[in-house]
DNA sequence: TTTAATCCCAAGCATTTCGCTTGGTTATCC
DNA sequence: GGATAACCAAGCGAAATGCTTGGGATTAAA
């Protein structure tokens, strides 16, 4: 039935996948001093220096500060609280919307579908904003802590 | 401060975006007989032969069946409202999730971060599959109707 | 004051995916 | 039997992705 297997759309890259992890990690330690990429990049075993092109955007973006020089590293730049899902992937992946009909409104709507099509992205795209927007990372830790200690009554 | 305009992510392929707009024509014109792939191309004016593929997959999907030979064409497989927009984007683009991680639950999913972000993705692919499996084609040619006539009284 | 740790920055680059195009074959109506 | 269509498979240039490389600049600790 499923025949060809087609990459899966509406995906994130890993700018997104990562980036969301790297943030969480940091709101995990969050008060207890900046955290280099070095921990983090191990932590998630991947590349350190990938890593830190997402910390690089997401800093220009004023989610995350910096300490630079030995002892350095990253710290978010607010509480966890007051930072949300939506506001780390739109910085890393731009806006989220299934096409571009919506954000740029010029497009080649023909005459006789007047753009009905666009009234189903508009849905998608405010269904994912109201999500990534309602989740902050301190909700994460919070479920974070929810299942671990839901592993240990087991 | 937006900085480097990055490609918006979470975005339909053409595929998707293409495809639904070409069932939604099928849709309107629905009971009239098969309608030739040229007509649909032309309407939407792309490629006949991109147009041919989508066509292809939706029909081995069932959701398009075809009349062979001159006066033939293509038409709905069945009724307007019993086609979802769900059905037709996993149809063309695969199965609407933001990370792998969902689908296959094969994943690195490291001990620290316990895969709450797991948790996150679950929640935007739950939310786009309830607005993409509530709307059918007949929800978007009622929507058409009323936007035509929104027109007219202006 | 050196040294090691760290952030910062720009460019390059292999691979994959996308968005088609090309060039046919087969079935059906007139 | 000729025109009109659906069917089918392969190829292919351009763009995006997911990194790597190779340097700096800044600072804490020795």
């Amino acid at each position: 039935m499923l025949g060809i297997k087609r990459g899966e759309i509406m995906k994130l890259s890993t700018r997104g996948r990562y980036g969301l992890k790297a943030m969480f990690q940091l709101a995990l330690h969050h008060g207890e001093g900046p955290i280099s990429l070095k921990i983090v990049a191990d932590k998630q075993s991947l590349s350190e220096n990938y890593l830190e092109q997402l910390f690089s955007t997401l800093k220009k973006d004023g989610l995350l500060d910096s300490v630079r020089g030995a002892q350095g590293g990253y710290l978010l730049s607010r509480d966890p609280n007051e930072i949300t899902v939506g506001q780390i992937l739109r910085s890393l992946e731009g806006n989220m919307a299934p096409s571009d009909c919506i954000v740029d409104n010029e497009f080649g709507c023909s005459r006789e579908d007047s753009c009905v099509t666009r009234l189903v992205w508009i849905k998608i795209k405010d269904s994912i904003d109201e999500v990534i927007d309602s989740i902050t990372l301190q909700d994460m830790v919070e479920d974070d802590k929810k299942m671990k200690n839901g592993e240990e009554k087991q």
